[in-house]
Order: C-alpha cells, then structure tokens, then sequence
DNA sequence: TTCGTAATCATGCAAGTGTATAATTAGGAA
DNA sequence: TTCCTAATTATACACTTGCATGATTACGAA
C-alpha cells in the first residue's frame, strides 16, 4: 500500500485564506464572536487547526481579515445596485436604497456579523480604520446620489444641509438593516425597501416611489 | 484577636444582585461579552466568584438578567423625557427625540452593550421576547406621539400609514443613536439630536425645529 | 524516478473557562 | 453570652482556549 488514497490536497495559499475567513464569517454569524474559536473554524473550514497559524500570523488576524473581507462584500453588494441602474439620478438613488434594503445585505447573519465585530471595532485600531473607511464610503456614495437627485429638481443644498441629509438617509437605511436582521418577522416582505424609498424620498422632499417600484 | 477586622460583610440579596449586574454591564461595555467571565465580574463586583452561582442560577442567568436591566434602563430613560414635558404634541414628540439622541442614551457603551447582546437575543428564547418587548414598546410610543402631533395639525393618517412612520422615525433615531456611540467622532455635539428632529419633522411632513430648541 | 521542501497534520501545553463542593464566618435568635 | 444558619469565601475539577512544536506527506523540480 504505498498511496491508497491522499490524506490531504496542497491548495493555493489564498484558497486556504478564502476558506477560513468563510468559517469565520459563517461562524460568527451562527453563534457570535465567542463560538469562533480556533478549533471551530478549523473544523468548518475542514483543515486541520494548525491552519490558521500558518496562514495568518494569529486568530486575531484572522478575525481582523474576516472583518475586512465582509464590510468590503458589503459596499460590494450595495455598490452593484446603484452602478447597474445608469439611469435619471431618481432611479439610481432608489436602487442604492433598495439594494441596501433587500437580501442579501438584509439578513440576520448580516447584522450579527456586524453586532460581533462591533466590539473589537472598538478598541483594535486597525478595524476601527476600516469601519470609518467603509461608513464614510456608504454616506459619501449616498450624499453623491442626494446631491444629483436634488440638483436634477432644481433644488440644489449647501454643503452641510447636503451633508445632514446624508447623514439622515444613512440613518434611515442603517436604522431599517438593523431592526429588519434582528426582527424579520415584524416586517412584510418588501416592506422594509418600500419605507425605505418612502422615507428617503420625505427626507429630500421628493418623491421616489415611483422610481422605486419599477426595481 | 477574637474578632479584628470582618473578613466579608452580609448584604441584601438584592444588593448583591445589583452589584453583580452593574459589574456585567460595565465589564461588557467596555471588553464586549467575552470579557464578562465570571471571575471578572466577581473581581469587579468585589465578591469571590462564588455569588454569582449563589445568586444567580448560572453565568447565563446572571447575563439575562443584566440584559433585561440594561433594556428597561433605555426605556425609563427616553420615558422621562416624553413625559417630563407635558405641553404640546409636538414639544412632546421633539423632546422624545432629543432624549433619545443626547447622552446617556447615546453612549459608546450603550451600543457596545447591544451589540453584545444581539448574538444571544438571537437564540435565546427569553432575550429574544424581551428585546422583542422593548422594541415594540419605544415604537409603539413613538407611533403614539406622531399620531398626535398628526392629529393636531389636521393631517390624521391611516393605521398603516401610522405604522410605516413610526417605522420610519423609529429606524432614523436607531440609526443616528447607533452612529452617535460607535463614531462619536464624526459628529458634532447637539448634531444628532438637530438631524433626528428634522429627520422626523421631514418624515412627518412637519416642522419639529422650533419645539426642539427649546428643549 | 528521486528528492527536497513547504504545506499540512497530530499532539501537547499552559492559561483560562464555568461549575461544584466544602470550609469559613457574620450576624441575628435564644 | 452561645449557637445556628445562611451568606460568603476558598479551593478543586473537568473542560476549552490559543499557541507551539515536531512529525507527516503531497507535489513540483531535477
């Protein structure tokens, strides 16, 4: 019997990296920060434990890519919608709303995921950086599609009233994620895009509805 | 030396149970859920570890507990707001809100406690309706309120249109609230409770300017 | 084919975890 | 005062944690 069948398959460095970082995600989405040890991760990733060691420098850095790796899916996810839809300021406004309203950057995982890291967002410097860089990136992207939508009206703002009204949009939208992960049973499907748009819109005094429905 | 100095001293239950929960609390703010051991606790509380089995079923027990004080804290905070200001509907509604943006409502460790607690209210039958419970309670206020401010201005709306707004006000006050204690940084003081109240005002489709500054 | 080496695994360790148990002791009752 | 009891502490135990170390082994280069 010299090799009846592998014990184990050699796989790029990168795919072992993809692998893990997806148990972790995984994980914590399931069961918290807390059931993302390391003898967990290794077993969803189906590696041995030593795998983490020798691709990332410790489980910090680990959960820190983690981290890294899914706010990115996120702008990711939000991004395609509002770029997809190359139409009139309104409907592109109304996309990004409803995209960031909808499975599946609405989901339970989601906003555990998020509830998970908020903690070692707190006090990890690295991770803080990359909460400001992808927040700031969502209000920006939201204050851009406010500011033509508005322009488009005829109804052009100052720089800080544009800036409050992002700040309330992503409020709005932010507030909807939040409570549409942790409850989804207090929502109608669809409910959530459509106050979404209805409230965006009383925000800017315009009206998206119409722009909204035909996504 | 019959009896020099007393080793311990004997405390009301409730007391100690008090004790127990504000060190949980704190310890939880401050290091996340993972941080709350229950030697820290006990260190923290000045107690051997042995009162928390003592005065609490288990380690699981006592974290309910802290969970359900931490949620009514939040609610008798913004209820005396609310109330406190007995005037107008919309006096009532703007100082509602203001309370619910302003310290110690909006705190880094009151955002760092929830999200701590979301990964357990998310399998935890017994959290999960108590969170249920004080979600649906600030709501429900907040549903009440804008019905009056509607209702005096000649504006009365239909109960789903109601429903949708309370949804609404309620997501722009979450979003700005969890913004407000995770960033703090990147606001100005007074600048949340200015956006929430015109954010509400603009969703309402009434100016809650005025009634909020003198609050 | 042979061989080197880097990827992968198996095992062990010290520290920390929640909980159980028995030993103390404060403080009121008799 | 003298006990009695429940509150409190101290200690121990079984288990899990992250990390380190050395033994395997797949797989390309020569």
């Amino acid at each position: 019997m010299s090799d009846s069948t592998p014990k184990f398959k050699r796989e790029p460095a990168e795919h072992r990296r993809e692998a893990l970082i997806r148990a972790t995600l995984s994980l914590i989405a399931e069961k918290g920060v807390q059931a993302a040890t390391v003898r967990a991760i290794a077993a969803r990733a189906e590696v041995s434990q030593g795998m983490i060691r020798h691709h990332f420098s410790s489980k910090e850095d680990l959960i820190t890519a983690a981290y890294e790796h899914h706010m990115d899916r996120l702008t990711d996810l939000t991004s395609a919608f509002a770029e997809g839809d190359c139409s009139a300021p309104v409907a592109r406004l109304a996309a990004f709303v409803v995209g960031s309203l909808t499975p599946p950057v609405v989901d339970a995982g989601s906003v555990s995921l998020w509830a998970g890291f908020l903690t070692k967002v707190h006090d990890d410097a690295q991770m803080r950086e990359s909460h400001k860089r992808t927040y700031y990136n969502f209000r920006n992207r939201l204050e851009a599609l406010n500011a033509a939508v508005l322009n488009e009206a005829g109804q052009p703002r100052s720089a800080q009233e544009l800036r409050h009204l992002a700040i309330a949009c992503n409020a709005v939208i932010d507030g909807l994620w939040m409570e549409g992960g942790v409850l989804p049973s207090a929502f109608a499907p669809d409910e959530l895009s459509e106050i979404g748009i209805r409230s965006v819109g009383a925000l800017l005094g315009i009206d998206l509805t119409i722009a909204g429905q035909q996504t």
